[in-house]
DNA sequence: GAACATACCATACGGTGTAAGGTGATGTCT
DNA sequence: AGACATCACCTTACACCGTATGGTATGTTC
């Protein structure tokens, strides 16, 4: 207190990484260019210096959370490489869920690019045909991302149980059970069941891609 | 000309139809009480007379966009109505594109529901067990979901080819070709050659889903 | 004719992103 | 040392957003 810190001049990677920590907190919808200078310390339009607008923000925001996947090094197996990759996609955008609904952005930064880069090498590496790498891509991507946000929709508790979500239900079950008597069954038999957790279908679904994709790539290199 | 038509008042579902139009149009993001108060012909606020607010029209959008989904009807095989499924979600999903971004969204309106209702019922008839017919539509919504968001982010025009985002890639390939190797070759060997397009990517991965599911399905009667 | 519901409107508030144009401190060059 | 640029920040202002509050014409019903 006695001589005021001179703190540091904002810059742009200190600017997305506050704004990360902002949307993991309040979510994307509370970040706004006023909360996120008044949280570095100085006035909205000063930002302007460090970044283009609120959409550079944004792409700046998108890469940070690439950079945090897990990256397949040269080498690795194919398989263990993807599910890790799944599996650490799937976590980090459990700790930055405003990602999944700015994912719709166009403009890749340098940590995208790179992450995308080493998964294309893991699987031509492992023998994967340009084209067979592309499909394989293409289903892991979909299912990992479509799951996510799958899971992020549902009205869950933190802990993943269907929680608060089954009074509601149970308050209107008679009629469910009437206008809609497959979602009533499902409900009672599967969904309100002691244990059951969306997040566990994660499993069946990615062992049933990498299946997939596994006998596709023993079809090629047979055929090929 | 003569006389002013005494134009019929505005109703909850005319003011969430013209809502989609208006965001057909023009994206989401351009959606507001005022313009579409004003494509109604009335003032703002008398929205609030017919809708709580725009979540509510937010909601009642997603609703619509389920009630274009093809629902599979009773004693359909359950492969064709699923295929059928994931086709018509992917061409709607790409007529209102909009609604990838907003799926999120947490209060199902009743075309919802009875399309998830018709889901399970086709599936349960086949024959899958409760927990295998939860499995069956988590991986399927997720890959088609992903899938369709996937494709809405890709830089494409109208047609599906990769168009203007070829030039700016070709513009950095030098650069790309040092720095993200795997990623350069891919562009040139695969995406950026005559008659790739992503879109095509679809029927491979939604194949593969749907061989895994009729194998587990097998073994489940089979073991079961 | 009085009461009431319906379907609309005007005004206003606090928020948003950002365009335009300062301001003072810290260099760097002559 | 003085001139000048550049940097990092600021103030003000604008057009837009969703919506709270409180009207007002026009039926319809008793």
């Amino acid at each position: 207190m006695a001589q005021s810190e001179p703190r540091e001049p904002v810059s742009r990677q200190r600017a997305i990484r506050v704004a990360v920590a902002l949307a993991d907190v309040g979510g994307i919808e509370s970040l706004s260019m006023r909360k996120l200078a008044a949280a570095l310390g100085i006035e909205a339009m000063s930002l302007y210096y460090h970044v283009t607008g609120k959409d550079d923000i944004l792409d700046g925001m998108l890469d940070v959370v690439y950079s945090e996947f897990a990256t397949p090094r040269a080498g690795d197996d194919w398989r263990t490489a993807m599910r890790a990759r799944a599996e650490s996609t799937r976590s980090v955008l459990a700790r930055h869920p405003w990602a999944i609904s700015i994912k719709a952005r166009t403009s890749p930064g340098s940590a995208t690019l790179g992450h995308l880069d080493a998964v294309i090498g893991c699987l031509t590496a492992a023998g994967f045909s340009m084209p067979m790498t592309g499909h394989a891509m293409s289903i892991l991507d979909s299912y990992v991302q479509g799951f996510a946000q799958q899971e992020a929709t549902l009205p869950l508790d933190p802990s993943g149980d269907i929680g608060a979500a089954t009074e509601d239900i149970m308050a209107q079950q008679t009629m469910m059970a009437e206008a809609f008597p497959n979602l009533a069954a499902m409900a009672v038999s599967l969904i309100l069941q002691p244990g059951y957790a969306y997040g566990n279908e994660f499993e069946f679904g990615l062992d049933l891609v990498l299946d997939g994709l596994e006998a596709a790539h023993s079809a090629e290199r047979a055929g090929g």
